[in-house]
DNA sequence: AGTTGTTCAAGCCGTTCA
DNA sequence: TGAACGGCTTGAACAACT
């Protein structure tokens, strides 16, 4: 019914018109709840209705318990009794034809509030919580304080032949220029036993290693001070933290490596200093653990992470709960859970470009790579200790025992 | 008198106006009770009434016990003097609409209750109560103490054909071996009666039976010290002792049992003595016990029961209110509740996977299929006796008797 | 714009316990 | 007996979908 004059009405017609805009005027709204008489502002499960009976006829559907009156069953319901009896107000909600088949089911609502939640991640940025914030706060703060990327305590460092620092040299070649030997690593491992057949002359087969050892000594340090800065890492047991170090340091280790790692010229820059693979060589590890850890330098370098990410990644490789000896291991899992999350989320927040979305389970699988070799590496420092016994520190045997250690 | 501000008013009238609306909102809050006039909060039960008169209206409704009043039947009620005329106060609360019918009935108290209990129960992460941690270790340590499941004792048990042990018939095959037969339990029973006629010349012809009857009187002692090893069982009367113990032992023997059956072979593995359900009919009992007998026994060995689970079903068999001649009737109800109630948060709390759900019941109804077999094993008893009395014990018959018996 | 579900503070039930 | 409290119900306001 058009309410708009259309000047054909008759005068009678005009004023009924008036009259029902004035009845109209009085309710203030033109629709009564036909359960209640209340305000009704649209029709609800078929009828019109008042918000109370509306949410009144929902909840009595869900809860499918049975009525009763405790009247005569016939109560008449008001707006100002409806809550008197639920019984009649049910009765009285269906007999104006409110349908229950219009309540949506409870796998309805399921699926709708599923559908909402994920339209709703889709929609907001995604965004770093102030925790997770934190979290990457501190884990810099430590970082950088436990990290010498200068490498500028060098100099109290052991050498067996003459230094070649990156002065002496002058300029830079695109070669390898380590302070051993300006050999660059270019394929094959076979050197070494040629290598060793010379120089076992000297008694000292393995001639990087006492540096090699004074830089790890130094470094594995510097991991622990590190390790020590999180609070996390402080308030877990005694036993746990030395079970997650034992199980890490190797790993951080290589991560920090990392940043210094020129991809271009397979050196790494350590200040002064630059080491090469061979180096590594000439303190007596084998290509079973160099030449897959050679590649993770290789894949990791070419992801290009920032600080932010590189340090993530040391936290999560040391919250790993599936190091042997840990104790607590749904607390760290719960811990790595949440640094997981928050690299993941800093990757979607701050990388742009496509590589974006591949960027987080790349730098996972890195983390996983590095887990394959821990092993090798420890077994490979004991053969050279049994070798070279004393170019070994106390603290490198400590990381790579089975046994417990408990002096840090 | 609009509250609105105007613009137009003084820095003194805005204040005075702020008085205004801090003495409304007090007078407006505290609203009288309609029956005695002190600060009523809400509308209880159809009134606007304080939080005493809304207490004692329901309590009247709930009594329904007719009130006089001891003055003229027209007190008038104030907050200082309502209580001391029930009959006029509860008059006035009917006078200003307080209805009987909005207080729950008793019906809908108890539904309301139940739900309520329910609802806990699902909110609260399942956990076993320290109550219940301290019943389970109770019932464990009495079994274990009971229970020899190597079954050491049989030493001293009579044979009336050779002993075929485990160690004697070297490796075990996967058909039937026991002490008297090689031959395997598969289907009818119906070689019994050719075994009777067969036998019938050496005056014995239930063969089993004198080695079952110290099996099973070894048993039924053991029944009554893991009864008597428990707290619960102890504080009752001798006499509801004694109606638990002959209503349960059958059942408890026959859990007891099924703790060494094996499932795959049919076999009972009791230490180095094995048995067979061939054993059984040796022995004189019957297909109308032994055939759903041995199917129990399949049924509930596939559950795959751990030991408290085992102990809990003894224990609920133990605790049946509903045996005959148990007196305390209601206090044996509520241990068998609480059993079971440990049972299922056991489960809920230990079990995983989708069975958790169905175990319990099936407990349940292993229970309730072994209520129906203790008759049988009765009347079979007494059967047997009839036949070949030297051959049962004083205190199995003790146990399938109707009549008391308190030596124990 | 109309009609779903959702949220949550206020309201009112029974229960507890001093 | 009644103040305090736990738990369920209500309904106004809001969010999301079509
Ligand atoms: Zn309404
Ligand atoms: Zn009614
Ligand atoms: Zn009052
Ligand atoms: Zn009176």
């Amino acid at each position: 019914m058009s309410k708009k004059p259309t000047g054909a009405e008759t005068i009678s017609e005009a004023l009924m018109r008036q009259n029902e805009e004035e009845t109209v005027s009085e309710d203030e709204e033109p629709r009564a709840c036909g359960v209640c008489g209340d305000q009704a502002k649209g029709y609800h499960f078929n009828a019109l209705t008042c918000e109370g009976c509306k949410g009144f006829f929902r909840r009595a559907i869900k809860r499918s318990t049975q009525l009763r009156c405790p009247f005569l069953n016939k109560c008449s319901i008001t707006k100002n009794n409806r809550r008197s009896c639920q019984a009649c107000r049910l009765r009285k909600c269906q007999a104006i034809g409110m349908r229950k088949e219009m309540v949506m089911s409870e796998k309805e609502v399921l699926e709708r509030r599923i559908r909402i939640k994920k339209k709703k991640m889709l929609d907001t940025p995604i965004q770093l919580s102030s925790q997770q914030k934190e979290t990457i706060q501190e884990l810099l703060c430590g970082h950088r304080r436990t990290f010498d990327s200068a490498f500028s305590s060098f100099s109290g460092f052991r050498y067996n032949q003459p230094t070649r620092d990156k002065s002496a040299t002058g300029p830079r070649t695109s070669s390898c220029a380590n302070f051993l030997s300006s050999s660059s690593f270019c394929g094959s491992f076979e050197k070494q036993k040629n290598r060793e057949g010379e120089e076992v002359t000297k008694s000292i087969i393995f001639t990087a290693l006492p540096h090699l050892t004074d830089l790890t000594t130094y470094m594995i340090q510097d991991i622990i001070s590190f390790s020590k800065s999180l609070q996390d890492f402080r308030s877990l047991t005694m036993g746990d933290q030395i079970a997650l170090l034992k199980g890490a340091t190797f790993e951080i280790m290589q991560i920090r490596f990392n940043m210094v790692f020129n991809a271009k010229t397979n050196i790494w820059e350590c200040g002064h200093i630059t080491y090469c693979i061979d180096d590594a060589v000439r303190a007596g590890f084998q290509p079973l653990l160099l030449e897959p850890l050679f590649k993770f330098h290789h894949t990791l370098r070419t992801l290009g992470l920032q600080e932010e990410e590189y340090v993530l990644m040391q936290a999560m490789s040391l919250f790993s709960p599936d190091r042997s000896g840990v104790q607590q291991h749904s607390v760290i899992d719960e811990l790595q859970e949440n640094l997981a999350l928050t690299l993941k989320t800093w990757i979607d927040c701050k990388r742009t470009g496509p590589e974006k979305h591949l960027l987080y389970p790349k730098v996972v699988a890195c983390l996983t790579e590095m887990r394959t070799m821990t092993e090798e590496y420890s077994k490979q420092v004991l053969q050279i200790q049994d070798i070279q016994p004393d170019d070994i520190s106390p603290l490198i045997l400590e990381v790579v025992s089975r046994n417990p250690c408990d002096d840090f």
